[in-house]
DNA sequence: TTGTAAGCGTTATCAA
DNA sequence: TTGATAACGCTTACAA
């Protein structure tokens, strides 16, 4: 029914090997025959199978994209950005959502991977952290690209947000607001992303010569109901800071809500940030300060590095290893009234 | 090096047919062979290899996802209620975000589908209600199953919400908070979610004798710009509605920022609602009252369904073809104040 | 530069 | 109930 090598080998009058040669690219083939094969290729409208193809060269032409996290926004950006860079080299995308709590988890990916010789993977923070996924991939030979917010790989195995040199600006844009007692709810100290973007807002904050006080930083979970309580320590005091950062939109969003408890008017004697961008950022009420990042791009990146890996060294694309996300300023932010 | 059939029929002492039949849970094997192949497949930790299964005999164990729609939370949860049951089935999901206004949009989807050799489809709304995609994928032979607010297709081939019952909810909600004069911001009326949803609601108010006037409905477009329009026609008026219902939580949050802007308070000078119940439904401030349809469960219908159709008939699941969604009500709504 | 022949790991045909 | 043997559509030694 449908067309295969061997019909184009016959209809272009050269042996199946040739055809292979010029799908494949391979420069060892003449220019009459290519084009003529070229010819016959369009023609017939001939698309190699990708199931043999796979069988005879063990390929799969099948990128696979761990996560845990349950950002839906982020990860759909992230496919859609995947996608449009395996749509050009002929690449499909297979999602594995998964629990990383889970003590099967490891084994549950490698599975997913070899259970269809997915070609490489994508890994997303807070997974992309996972030390012992990692080294399990590169002993398993699974090519792999992480998202992470701090450098933690090879320069081929990794995309960067600078997301500490992100809340630097955030600092700055706080404080040159007049703010200089700041409460930040910080997300897991377990993770790196947490670390890294209370590392870059406090660094920034000693710039400016402004101190934080301990008492000033609650860790939370990175969900709307953790938000709350550590909003709630940091508001529901006679002693309460002028402006919040929390690590996340989430959490950000929280804040919001136990400040209107409180009947608190936020921007005038709150500012409230966030990270992520995410699509609660620019809808609530006020609109959220925030920091994006490029995801799509990052996936984009992922995805090109993951497809250089499988090229000759001569030809891999040099990829860039950092992308920077940038300080979205909205409503939740204004001048210190104290 | 991973072990193959051959090792398993060596080891096992009867030819690959015979492991063949056994893995692929042929009754004409005798239960000695079988109980020793399982014995030795167990010990070897074989696994078929699904590129070599799909070669010989055309299938992929490769489930598509086709949709449009940019509401990420919505597709989020699609995916991962496919994918519970795709785990349990041995089958993968291919992920593939387009965009139905393209012209080569159907042409799109059914090479996506030949690339891969993609045993079905699921195709999420607003595409879903593409008719001649349907056709196509008919056409095609390619077994799929819609996701849709109406009932347009076999028992087969869709799983329905039943968004008209929903919406009724939704209105004697508002009727019995004493709201009278109600506004709406419907979808596009080229779709059918669109003009069901309205009419579930406009059929539910005549039942309590209430009259929307043609002017008290307006058309969006489904997404937050359009309506901030419609809302404005709505409320930017001395004589404005005591309620606005939308046709999703998009536009409804338009309205709250509208009504924000007006300075009208919800729920106490206005009350509002939409459809979906996403993530901003229950963040934003005052939370919306809105209509959760059971998407993950939808998913692992339409995942069944699907591979339903390639089992022998009396080994058919017998499966629904109607959900309900439910109203959550939340601050959004409240006792109409005159 | 091109072709021949042997796989890749399954399932399907047909006979025993 | 079983088993040889031939596909499935492609790539890859190895020759020529």
């Amino acid at each position: 029914m449908s067309v295969t090598i061997n019909d184009v080998a016959r209809l272009s009058g050269v042996s199946k090997r040739t055809v292979s040669r010029v799908i494949n690219c391979s420069p060892a083939v003449g220019e009459a025959t290519r084009e003529r094969v070229l010819e016959i290729i369009k023609e017939t409208g001939f698309s190699p199978d990708k199931q043999a193809r796979g069988l005879a060269s063990s390929r799969s032409y099948l990128l696979g994209l761990i996560y845990d996290n349950p950002d839906a926004l982020y990860i759909d950006q992230v496919q859609r950005g995947a996608l449009s860079v395996c749509a050009e080299l002929g690449y499909e995308l297979v999602v594995h959502p998964g629990s990383s709590k889970h003590e099967d988890f490891i084994d549950d990916c490698l599975r997913f991977i070899s259970r269809s010789k997915l070609d490489g993977v994508i890994i997303l923070p807070p997974v992309s952290e996972n030390k012992a996924l990692a080294a399990a991939l590169r002993e398993a030979q699974c090519p792999y690209v992480r998202l992470a917010s701090v450098d933690l790989d090879d320069a081929d195995n990794i995309v960067v947000s600078d997301e500490r040199a992100a809340m630097r600006d955030m600092a700055s844009h706080l404080v040159e607001l007049g703010h200089t007692d700041i409460g930040f709810i910080s997300g897991p100290q377990h993770f790196r992303s947490s670390t890294e973007r209370l590392a870059g807002f406090l660094a920034e904050l000693q710039v400016y010569n402004v101190q934080l006080p301990d008492s000033r930083i609650v860790e939370g979970k990175n969900n709307y109901e953790s938000g709350l309580m550590c909003a709630q320590t940091l508001l529901d005091t006679p002693n309460r800071p002028t402006a919040i950062v929390a690590n996340n939109d989430e959490m950000a969003a929280a804040a919001l809500r136990v400040a209107s408890n409180l009947n608190i008017k936020v921007p005038d004697e709150l500012s409230v940030a966030g990270f992520d961008d995410n699509i609660l950022a620019s809808r609530i009420i006020p609109s959220l300060t925030t920091i994006r990042r490029p995801v799509y791009n990052m996936a984009c990146l992922a995805v090109q590095k993951l497809i250089n890996k499988s090229r000759a060294t001569k030809e891999k694309l040099p990829l860039q290893k950092t992308v920077t996300p940038t300080l979205v300023k909205r409503e939740s932010t204004g001048q210190c009234s104290e």
